[in-house]
DNA sequence: GTCTATACACCGATAGAC
DNA sequence: GTCTATCGGTGTATAGAC
């Protein structure tokens, strides 16, 4: 890869994180990559595909970072805490950011909506596995759908870094209220086989009767 | 109101639907409104006083529709119901979608992050007033921050919106796979008295550890 | 591959006639 | 309150020299 398109990928990931997608601009972009503004358009035609191989190489950049973190977690509780800290340190490098800013886009734009929805699955692949193993032997493993539970802990995140943009402290008490839940589920899954049993009953009835 | 003021806080909130807010302008808001395009600056001074407007409008409204039917919401499983169908009626008129946008501009903007705020914190008291009182004689009384799960609610509203504009599939089997963990909820909700306390102590020991 | 120069549409915002 | 006209600037995108 050469070296401009590379500078030129770099600052359109930044110019998403610090301008938005309403701010972003060719000239904007060439101008953070110090680069020649005609060198948008002869590298990547438009801007849209620009913005398309940036968030590509953004996520699958990120979501090898966290491969390994996410083969590791055992429990629910590990799975909060990589959670965690997983929002925290992708909240301030911004990438969260930028997934949030492509998503605004990817409303009005075909091509936008391509690279998020590669975006979203790419994380989406990622969490479900682990929601998956982590779901194998408790009594929640006919009740919950690994991937839909994925697609919503995406959704979450993308929601989460947009609210935090206008309330931080709703977002941090959102972030909390959700964790207190989660510990919910913890304690259903600790419970012993009898009760364990029963539980599982009563949820095959609860759903049937939706 | 002037008639040529609320055409342009409509055509606003029409725009920010259908545009998003990177292709949100003056001149496009003034066409849409079938208003000479000088207005838009005679009425509201700049292009984010007028956005502000428009989504405060926006919201005051939306908010009165439900607050009737939050009023009469006495289960878990009315909310969800409710809940669902809030979702499917706000996403087709589009109110989550402008809501979606503003937040998207409101990270680079300071008066559109007070127009966020404004937004969040009109949906999130009515929301955590249900929550509240839901809450009130369950056993989840004390674990549970209806604030900041109203927060988290109000956020996952925005994620899921973003979410289904690159992938519709998906975001159904979000909706689907959290309805299902709230079921959860319920049933540790219709718990006998007995199971209720040994529960309640299961999770204080649980939120202490943390 | 990179540069300058440029086309042409659109941007927010203002001045001033009506 | 509404209109036309216009400012300076920015938007995407291209042509053509180097």
């Amino acid at each position: 890869m050469t070296d401009t398109r590379q500078k030129l990928i770099e600052a359109t990931a930044e110019g998403l994180r610090t301008d938005g997608i309403a701010g972003l601009s060719a000239r904007s972009v060439a101008a953070r990559a110090e680069v020649n503004q005609a060198l948008v358009f002869y590298h990547f035609g438009t801007m849209p595909e620009l913005i398309q191989a940036a968030t590509r190489a953004a996520v699958d950049e990120n979501v090898i970072y966290y491969r390994e973190q996410f083969a590791q977690i055992g429990s629910l509780r590990e799975l909060l805490e990589v959670g965690r800290e997983l929002h925290d340190r992708e909240h301030t490098t911004g990438n969260i950011a930028v997934m949030a800013q492509l998503l605004a886009g990817a409303q009005q734009d075909l091509l936008l909506a391509e690279a998020g929805r590669y975006a979203m699955a790419r994380w989406g692949e990622q969490i479900e596995a682990v929601v998956r193993r982590l779901m194998a032997d408790s009594p929640l493993a006919g009740v919950v759908d690994p991937a839909g539970l994925a697609s919503m802990i995406s959704a979450v995140f993308i929601g989460l870094e947009l609210y935090d943009g206008v309330d931080p402290v709703g977002s941090r008490a959102a972030l909390d209220a959700v964790e207190r839940l989660v510990v919910l589920v913890d304690v259903v899954d600790d419970l012993g086989p009898v009760a364990s049993r029963a539980l599982r009953s009563r949820l095959k009835k609860a759903s049937a009767a939706r």
